[in-house]
RNA sequence: CGGGGUGUAGCGCAGUUGGUAGCGCGCGUCGUUCGGGACGACGAGGUCGCAAGUUCGAAUCUUGUCACCCCGACCA
């Protein structure tokens, strides 16, 4: 008997492990034998993958380009920024050997100690910072405009399948500049590609906004971000833009001689999106039967299942498959040609079907004797119910198939954004602010809070206050309304009001 | 690093007062099925985390050890 959802617990059940059974059910990724990693499946990389195609074209197309430098860092160079240290140095893995020996009884032991030992990239400044002092001489050299797609690893004390692991993929920017005010649109730019990215491709509206001080990335003077709400109302930090000032060029020796021949220290950025985003994506859009994939990232946009039960059936429905995958593969969505998919396993319909529904494929086709004499096809969408199926002329499907995808597309940003404003709401008293995110079942959280827009401004009351909560601040939204009130925390004068969220 | 817990088949688990290993799922074969998560029969699969001890006999008791998980501080 087939479960009320596909899967078990709900989302209202328990969020949490609703997630890691979506992980499961959508075949995306698995734990590995090292803790805190995981091993990416294919269904899962493949939708990375269209991240990273869609984000190196839009990094391209802002005048970027690619390289790579080593995943071994030096330990004196991250010792060379001073918060940058303080930042990282807790979650960093280090190589302190080169050379493994066989130990007496059996088994390796390290052998060849490093006179420097080496850390692995939790982020790539210092290293690259190295190059870019070579490469820097004159202002004709600037700006560099790089990116690189890689790993990075950081020791986290608790992680969680694609929001946190210890080591993850990501892409890093690093930019360096002749002036400050450059340095700065480059952040902005950045910042504004990733916003472009979430809404416009994974349907997930993000609000654009500068970190608070605590927030900041060690060695930033400005850290910008898009923040998303998930399902449970909490906050995904989605993307981070760094405006770096001169801090690093100066720990790493960026410097150029200026039209006036005058040395002058580089200014700097970075910027990343990483493995989390697959995350954030499923958490935004899917429900209790598994996960929901926006058209524009799905590996596959069309799944069509031949239905048969004896070789002449079998011959023909594969023929109407194979050429209605045909023609499907003939249009453009989204910039490339319709991914189409036969699944020809041999299992039974239902769970055939259900694997789709589970792993997000936005359209289902049925494909039996019945449709191959009446020429039509039996489509199921994944923003619909699982059992809902209609029978429309084949060459109307071929027809419709990209608007139907554009429309699923939007529906998904619409229902997003709906959530998002459903959950958001000013406050201006503490008790208000304290009762919005206290759970009334504190044994079992239900689902609640959201967003809390209140006044704010710098000092530590915020962070002192909020410490039980677990609550942060999770932006200064840079197109809030400016609206002057006073501080929830301190009482100060504030501008304007920064959003405070529980957060992933 | 503090507090709590768990290690038994690929996964999830049971295993009583010590007596020589079991269930569900999954997997394989065959049959009936197949347009929405099928059913039956048969079958494969285990140094009971590791080591020492007690005992005629240990998954079970003792000690040690290792690993992992959960709760806190850290975070794309």
């Amino acid at each position: 008997m087939a479960a009320k959802t596909a899967i078990t617990p709900t989302r209202a059940d328990d969020y949490p492990e609703w997630y890691q059974q979506v992980v499961k059910a959508a075949d995306l990724a698995e734990n590995s034998p090292v803790r805190g990693c995981m091993v990416i499946k294919p269904w899962g990389y493949a939708i990375w993958e269209n991240m990273q195609r869609v984000l190196d074209k839009m990094f391209k197309d802002t005048d970027h380009v690619n390289a790579y430098f080593p995943l071994l860092i030096p330990l004196s160079f991250l010792e060379k920024e001073a918060e940058h240290v303080e930042g990282f140095a807790k979650e960093c893995a280090v190589v302190t050997h080169h050379r493994l020996e066989a130990k007496p009884g059996g088994g390796l032991v390290p052998a060849g100690e490093l006179d420097e030992p080496l850390i692995i990239r939790p982020t790539s400044e210092t290293i690259i910072g190295a190059s870019y002092a070579k490469w820097v001489q004159s202002y004709r050299d600037l700006p560099i405009l790089i990116n690189q797609w890689a790993n990075v690893m950081r020791w986290e004390m608790r992680t969680r399948m694609f929001l946190r692991t210890s080591e993850f993929l990501w892409q890093e920017g690093h930019t360096v500049h002749a002036t400050a005010q450059e340095a700065m649109e480059e952040t902005m730019r950045m910042l504004d590609v990733y916003a472009d990215f979430a809404e416009n491709y994974m349907a997930m509206p993000v609000i654009k906004g500068e970190k608070t001080p605590e927030e900041r990335f060690p060695g930033a003077v400005n850290t910008y971000t898009i923040e998303a709400m998930m399902q449970d109302r909490k906050a995904l930090q989605s993307g981070t833009s760094h405006f770096l000032g001169q801090n690093f060029a100066k720990a790493s020796g960026i410097k150029f001689l200026n039209q006036e021949s005058r040395e002058e220290i580089a200014w700097t950025t970075s910027w990343g999106v990483s493995t989390r985003l697959v995350g954030g994506l499923l958490m935004t859009h899917s429900d209790d039967d598994g996960l929901i994939l926006p058209p524009r990232l799905a590996p596959h946009h069309v799944v069509i299942m031949p239905i048969h039960r004896n070789d002449e059936e079998k011959a023909q429905v594969m023929e109407f498959c194979h050429s209605l995958k045909a023609e499907l593969q003939a249009q453009q969505y989204s910039g490339q040609p319709l991914q189409v998919h036969i699944d020809q396993r041999d299992l039974r319909g239902g769970e055939k079907s259900w694997q789709h529904i589970k792993k997000g494929v936005p359209l289902r086709v049925e494909v039996g004797p019945r449709d191959v004499a009446s020429g039509s096809v039996a489509v199921g969408r994944r923003d619909q119910e699982p059992k809902a199926k209609a029978f429309i002329p084949r060459a109307e499907f071929v027809g419709t198939v990209t608007k139907i995808l554009d429309e699923m597309q939007s529906g998904l940003l619409n229902k997003a954004l709906k959530h998002r404003e459903e959950n958001t709401q000013k406050i201006d008293s503490w008790d208000d602010f304290v009762a919005y995110f206290t759970p009334r079942n504190a044994d079992k959280p239900e689902i609640h809070g959201g967003f809390a827009l209140s006044h704010w401004s710098p000092g530590p009351e915020a962070l002192e206050k909020l410490k039980d909560l677990k609550v942060t601040a999770r932006c200064i939204p840079l197109d809030g309304e400016k609206e002057s009130g006073k501080c929830l925390f301190s009482g100060r004068p504030s501008p304007q009001r920064v959003i405070f969220a529980k957060s992933y």
